[in-house]
DNA sequence: TTCAAAAAAGGACATTTGTCTCGACTAAAT
DNA sequence: ATTTAGTCGAGACAAATGTCCTTTTTTGAA
């Protein structure tokens, strides 16, 4: 549920430094801010150094959907660059965030220009798409109980928490539904079980309960 | 809902006459046949050059999740090929399917050669990108009916029709509520209202629902 | 044409999820 | 300490969806 990209991270501070002309910027957004909006032109794309974000999109009944969490390494507006079409999502800062910022030219010519980069961005999309076809069945054909059991898994795993509201979000339901589905978890004690593996996982797992 | 990439096919379709030693070959499937299996390995790509095919996922409760429909020039295989995994689909005949049969080394070497390919490739995962999130959260945050209409209404506008058990599973629901909410619309009659803004559309759907 | 088997549709009930609302708790202001 | 506004959780009910099983329709063979 979190994504990063340690490899490309590397690669863009690499080029960063071997290339102090270019045209490359560090920006530092606080937790909450709103650096991308659905629906405008932009003419950067964002590579986040440090920092928790999500990509949401806002649909017309007013509803949000967290299409991805996005941590290290992550690449946010290329899909805007390389259609030349306006945002698709909404991108906040969830923990404070700082991002190299790339201007769209410079990223298509990379493209042109160095194939290592267009082999490391083959395989950003690949896995998004991977990560966006398998969850959006896995979230269509599980129960609520099983999505939101894993969700949680996932953030004992990788030591996050993320609020409330942005599980509902991910989760595509009410949080009026999340509270139930997290009553009958901790009723059913079934972070206790079998599909955890080691204890630390489930010390942090009664943390994040104990949090909610 | 049924995704093509023409120009993609021009692509491959010019290569393959300039280059009639390449390894390329033309395979025919009869409707109905599944001719790539979730989790085995393979080492070819196919790019479909004529019918139609879906792209789904079983998930370990039985369920089947449809992707994708895939017609013309449409691709698959080459997330496999990029990231080294098994499949991560099935992909199946619709109708009487031609594809071209493209061997991983030869489509990884085309990436490296050839740049006018890998824009061509850049272009189609993005695109398969935006579709996936951008349907992943219309069918977590609309209803089922809603879901259904542009269903049908994408069907009319591209004249084609799905099997009723394939679109339950595109919609990740049961026959048994994809006929409750068919019937809801029959009963409402809103596919003669408003959204549908030429008569040419509402005959196809018509015809669309007198065979379901 | 008739009949039996198979497939599809739909009724009934259970479960899940959403919406609306009220009450409990918190925190800040007086 | 009291009040008040705001937030959060959950009860009650409604709507949506799944499962199971009966009914209806279709198909194909005699």
């Amino acid at each position: 549920m979190l994504r990063t990209n340690l490899t490309f991270l590397s690669f863009i501070e690499r080029f960063c430094t071997e290339n102090k002309e270019a045209d490359m910027t560090l920006k530092s957004f606080k937790a909450g801010y709103k650096f991308i909006e659905q629906g405008e032109k932009i003419s950067n794309i964002y590579i986040i150094k440090d920092g928790i974000s999500k990509c949401f999109i806002s649909e017309e009944n007013g509803k949000d959907f967290i299409i991805e969490f996005l941590g290290k390494g992550e690449v946010v507006g290329e899909l805007e660059a390389l259609k030349k079409i306006t945002c698709l999502c909404n991108v906040a800062a969830i923990s404070d965030v700082t991002a190299y910022v790339i201007p769209h030219h410079l990223f298509l010519s990379l493209i042109n220009k160095n194939s290592e980069f267009t082999t490391l961005l083959l395989q950003e999309l690949s896995t998004r798409i991977i990560q966006t076809s398998t969850r959006a069945s896995f979230q269509q054909l599980y129960t609520l109980e099983y999505a939101l059991l894993k969700l949680l898994k996932l953030q004992a795993d990788e030591h996050i928490s993320i609020s409330k509201e942005d599980m509902a979000a991910y989760l595509g339901i009410s949080v009026r539904s999340f509270n139930r589905s997290l009553k009958q978890i901790i009723i059913k004690g079934d972070f206790n079980t079998s599909e955890f593996k080691n204890t630390l996982q489930a010390a942090h797992m009664k943390k994040l309960l104990s949090n909610l």
